[in-house]
RNA sequence: UCCCCGAUAGCUCAAUGGUAGAGCGGCCGGCUGUUAACCGGUAGGUUGUAGGUUCGAGUCCUACUCGGGGAGCCA
C-alpha cells in the first residue's frame, strides 16, 4: 500500500493508502470510531466502523491515547466537511507506541504551562501553522539574497569585548578568557562586504538585556547584509525589496497557515513600494503636533468605552456561567468567551494606564532623542504602510554610523517600523567610512581603540562607501502571523530567565 | 533595576474569614456520523514557601520564590 502524506491526499481520492503519524484526536460512539491523525503535512478524520474487517484492532483503537503513534490505511474520500477536506475509511490499523496521559489536551491550557511543554506545545496546529510560516520565511531570507548576488558570511558567534558599546551581552569563560556571545555580525560583514562586494550574515545572536516583554527573546535570529559602494538610499532601496518580497512569498506560500491564523492577509497586501520615508526631525514633529495628540485621544476614548462594555460583559458572562441548567458546551463557550475577555481587560487596563504617559511622551519628545517603543507605535499607526526613520541624532546611534554631511549632529541611518504597531523590524545604516571620523567617534564612545584595529583596517585599506542593516526574524514573523507575542515565534524561546525546555 | 497582577486536583478555573468544589484529562460502562461529541459512574488536594493576625485563614498582613504584563533598553 503506497505510504502517503495527508497534504498529497487530493491526488489519491478513491485510492487505498497508508499514513503514517500520530493521533491528535480521537471520539468513539459506539460501534464508530473516529481517528484524527496528523502526520506532520496536516490533518485527516480516519472513521473505524465495527466490523469483521476492523474486529483486530477495533478494541484497541477505541483506548488509543492522544498522540499515539500509528498507521492507518485506508480509501480516501473527498469530504468538504471534514478537516483537510479528506476523509479515511479505515481497513488497517498498526499501531507503534501507545501514548498514555498526553498532558496538552484540547481544552485551554494557560502559557506557563504550555512553555514548560514546548517539546510538545508545537505538534498543536496554531504552533505548528506558524513554524511552517517561519520555515518560509528563512528561506525567503536566504533565496532573496541569493538570488540577488550576495555571498553568505558566517560570523563568529564567540565576540571579543567590543561590540557596539552600551549592551548587556552574556559573558562565556573562553579558556580563562571572557569572551562574550554575539549581539551582531555586522562589523565582520563590513570586511566581508570589502571581499565579496555583497554579502550576508544569518544566525542567532544573543542580548542580555533584562526585558520581559512580549517583543524580546534573549536568543534571536537576525540576517544582516552589507553591500560595498552603497549609500543610505542604496541601503533603504534593498531593504523595502526585500520586505515586499518576503510578505509575497508567505502570502503565497502560507495563505492557508495565515487563514487559520486569523491574519487579515488584505491588511499584508497593502505592503507594496514605495513605503513612507520620513527623517527623525519630521518624526519629532508629528509626535508633537496635533495628528499624534488626536490619535491618542481617540484611542484613550475609545479604550475607555470599550473597557466599560468588556467589565460588564465579563460580570454578566460570570452570572450566566454560575447559573443552574446549562449545557456542556454552553459552559465551555463561557469559559472560553470570559478568559478572552479576561485577557482583553488587562490589555485595556495597561492601555488605559499608559495612553497619558504616551500623550506625555510624545508631547514633550526630544527632537535630539531616540524614539520610544510608543513613538515607534504612534508614527507606525499614523501611516498605512511601513515607514522608513531616517537621520537620527548622532548621540543616540552607534559609533559606525556615517555622519551626515549637511548637519553633523546626524548620522545616515534608518530604522524601519512595521505596520499595526509591531515596532521597529529593521535598523540599518550607512557606515563611517572616514577613518578620522571613525576613529573621532570611537573615542567619544569611550570605546578602546586596540580592540578595533582589525575594524580600523577597513578605512585604511580601500575605504568605500557602504552600509547595510540588520532584520529580526521573530518580530518580523510576529507581524506577519499577526502574533501578540514574540514567544510563538521560534521553536523553543529563550527569555529571560526561562531556558527549559 | 522599577511599577502592576497572579499562584487552589495532571490541566482550566470556582469557593461574604466558617465542612475545599466543577469541568476537562485518567480509569470503568453506554451509544453507528462525531467535529473541544454526548450520557452515567469513579479515583484524584500539606490551597507556591516561611512567618504573623484571629476562636477559626485558600481568603487578611509581612517577607521570599516562581510566573504574567509593562517601563527602561532593544531586533
Amino acid at each position: 500500500m503506497p505510504v502517503v502524506t495527508i497534504s498529497q491526499l487530493s491526488k489519491h481520492v478513491g485510492q487505498e493508502v497508508t499514513l503514517q503519524g500520530w493521533l491528535y484526536h480521537r471520539r468513539d460512539s459506539g460501534k464508530l470510531i473516529f481517528l484524527v491523525i496528523r502526520d506532520g503535512s496536516g490533518l485527516c478524520q480516519c472513521v473505524v466502523a465495527k466490523g469483521p474487517e476492523t474486529d483486530a484492532f477495533f478494541e484497541e483503537c477505541k483506548r488509543l491515547g492522544q498522540e499515539s503513534s500509528l498507521r492507518v490505511t485506508g480509501a480516501v474520500r473527498a469530504d468538504p466537511k471534514q478537516v483537510g477536506g479528506h476523509e479515511l475509511t479505515v481497513s488497517g490499523v498498526e499501531i507503534i507506541h501507545k501514548s498514555e496521559n498526553y498532558p496538552i489536551t484540547n481544552k485551554p491550557h494557560g502559557i506557563d504551562f504550555l512553555m514548560k511543554n514546548r517539546h510538545l506545545h508545537f505538534r498543536s496546529r496554531r504552533q505548528w501553522a506558524i513554524l511552517k510560516v517561519r520555515a518560509t520565511l528563512v528561506d525567503e531570507i536566504r533565496g532573496y539574497f541569493n538570488r540577488n548576488g550576495y555571498t553568505l558570511i558566517d560570523t563568529p558567534i564567540f565576540a571579543p569585548a567590543a561590540g557596539e558599546g552600551s549592551q548587556t551581552l552574556f559573558s562565556v569563560d573562553y579558556f580563562g578568557e571572557p569572551v562574550y556571545l554575539a549581539q551582531t555580525g555586522q562589523l565582520y560583514v563590513e570586511a566581508g562586504c570589502m571581499a565579496f562586494g555583497k554579502v550576508y550574515c544569518f544566525g542567532p545572536t544573543f542580548r542580555a538585556e533584562k526585558s520581559k516583554t512580549r517583543r524580546h527573546l534573549t536568543e534571536f535570529w537576525m540576517v544582516e547584509p552589507e553591500i560595498a559602494y552603497a549609500d543610505l538610499n542604496d541601503v533603504i532601496g534593498v531593504a523595502e525589496d526585500f520586505i515586499c518580497s518576503i510578505v509575497q512569498r508567505v502570502i503565497r506560500d502560507n495563505r492557508a497557515e495565515l487563514e487559520f491564523l486569523g491574519r487579515d492577509i488584505a491588511r499584508l497586501e497593502t505592503v507594496q513600494k514605495p513605503f513612507h520615508r520620513i527623517t527623525h526631525k519630521q518624526a519629532a514633529e508629528i509626535l508633537r503636533g496635533p495628528k499624534a495628540r488626536e490619535l491618542l485621544d481617540r484611542d484613550l476614548t475609545t479604550k475607555k468605552a470599550r473597557l466599560d462594555e468588556v467589565t460588564k460583559l465579563i460580570g454578566e458572562k460570570e452570572t450566566q456561567e454560575k447559573g443552574q441548567g446549562l449545557k456542556e458546551w454552553q459552559r465551555d463557550k463561557l469559559v472560553a468567551e470570559l478568559a478572552d475577555l479576561r485577557e482583553e481587560k488587562d490589555d485595556l487596563d495597561t492601555d488605559v494606564r499608559n495612553i497619558p504617559q504616551h500623550i506625555e511622551l510624545a508631547a514633550n519628545f526630544d527632537p535630539d532623542g531616540d524614539l520610544g517603543g510608543s513613538d515607534e507605535t504612534i508614527i507606525s499607526r499614523l501611516h498605512d504602510r511601513p515607514v522608513f526613520v531616517t537621520h537620527y541624532p548622532k548621540d543616540c546611534k552607534a559609533f559606525y554610523m556615517k555622519q551626515n554631511k549637511d548637519d553633523s549632529s546626524r548620522v545616515n541611518n534608518v530604522d524601519m517600523l512595521a505596520p499595526d504597531g509591531y515596532g521597529e523590524i529593521i535598523g540599518g545604516s550607512q557606515r563611517e567610512d572616514n577613518l578620522d571620523v571613525l576613529l573621532h567617534r570611537l573615542h567619544e564612545e569611550g570605546l578602546n581603540e586596540a580592540d578595533y584595529e582589525w575594524y580600523l583596517d577597513l578605512r585604511r585599506y580601500g575605504s568605500v562607501p557602504h552600509g547595510g542593516f540588520g532584520l529580526g526574524v521573530e518580530r518580523t514573523l510576529a507581524w506577519l502571523c499577526g502574533l501578540k507575542h514574540i514567544r510563538e515565534t521560534i521553536p523553543f524561546p529563550r527569555m529571560m530567565g526561562k531556558f527549559y525546555p
